[in-house]
DNA sequence: TTTTATTGAAATCTCGAAATTATGGCGCGA
DNA sequence: TCGCGCCATAATTTCGAGATTTCAATAAAA
């Protein structure tokens, strides 16, 4: 079993509280491994955001912040919106057969949500196809530097979201703006794709008010 | 000794050669200490693009195209575009003190490399100063998942370019560059500032013609 | 000659124990 | 009662040896 990939879908798919401690010696018991190989993991996952590390003090889940949830959400805006207007620059009816293809999926999926509720492996199946459609939203972009880039930050916002989006709240405005974005892509329209992608995104934003809020005194998600 | 830290210096100053194959037995010997702890840290560095890791294979300095180097310029270009434009919609005295302050020094190095050559620890201190100015230049974003990113980004140009930028072959147009960045931070110019940044690194960047040409045949750096 | 097998050496990976460092409870003194 | 230092316990980090896999050189076969 591969330690690495599992422990970093446990991360973003909610088995994990925020701030929960890490312990190498207690997931050992999990994967049936010594403590060094799940060190390994850990640091490694420490290095593209998904683990919290301090030396000396252990590995952990991050904490939720709203700060850090907007940050995370303006950069998938920018990386996005980039990955996104290049793979129209470079469109081939491929790639718009491919995100058509990944919308379908995707939108059959969260129309079942939508009757019956997150029932099944539906959340799983959902996670998998979202990430599948944004995937390729930018895999003709041409740069594997931004799709490595963005891959990163899509993870990270997984992760701080987890616990909201599995609840499923939004879906039909989602099933909408992912409508839009198909739109955009089919219409080659670099400016419509970079609106459709801030509207997106934008509930998951916060004002200046609510962040400084925050600063005050922390606050769950 | 910060083995990690060490390492990742001596990865972005030119201390392995592109595709050099980094064994965790030999570099043990610099530190005085066990092949897991070095171990360690490469797996660190893997994560953050800096070594290239193949299971069972182990660890290399990454190999040279001109392919990543376009890529990760192309990345400079849109973080730091981002990340100035914000600096000077957050503008504040302080920042423009601090980025005047962090363009003065780079570039007195840079005069005095015009001057002598690269010599005495001139190098070094140029690395240093170069990546203050940048980092200054970000700031003020307001976003540390930016800066962060940025960061990320950077070394990896670094590593890609030490060979190259080490004989300070534009240093010319590197000082009337960073000038013009400068001159766009004070007069609050967003779009001067993405105009000054572009024209920093397309130097950089490669044509079409020059990425294929690569594709059939590795060219070295 | 070219391709495929074999085999020994070298590199990589995993492991559990030892060394180091943090944590929390208790007593001492203010 | 409260603060401070000390000690026992627990957690983290380092280590080197053993197990596994890769690599390279040679031999055998096509």
């Amino acid at each position: 079993m591969d330690v690495y990939e599992h422990l970093k879908r446990r991360l973003v798919s909610g088995d994990f509280r925020y701030a929960e401690k890490l312990r190498a010696e207690v997931l050992r018991i999990d994967y049936g491994c010594s403590a060094s190989t799940i060190r390994e993991a850990l640091l490694r996952l420490s290095a593209v955001g998904l683990v919290d590390f301090q030396e000396q003090r252990g590995f952990r889940m991050p904490q939720y912040s709203r700060r850090r949830q907007h940050e995370v959400t303006e950069m998938r805006i920018l990386l996005e919106q980039e990955g996104a207007c290049r793979s129209i620059r470079n469109s081939t009816v491929d790639w718009e057969a491919r995100l058509n293809a990944a919308h379908h999926k995707l939108s059959h999926i969260e129309k079942r949500i939508a009757a019956k509720g997150p029932v099944d492996g539906l959340p799983d199946l959902w996670m998998e196809a979202e990430l599948e459609f944004h995937g390729t939203l930018l895999s003709g972009c041409g740069s594997a530097v931004l799709i490595d880039t963005h891959l990163m930050i899509y993870h990270q916002y997984r992760q701080i979201k987890v616990e909201t989006d599995r609840r499923f709240v939004h879906l039909a405005e989602n099933i909408r703006e992912h409508q839009a974005i198909v739109d955009a892509a089919l219409s080659s329209d670099e400016a419509k794709m970079r609106q459709s992608i801030v509207q997106h995104f934008e509930r998951h934003l916060f004002t200046k008010e609510e962040l400084l809020e925050e600063d005050a005194a922390p606050i769950p998600a």
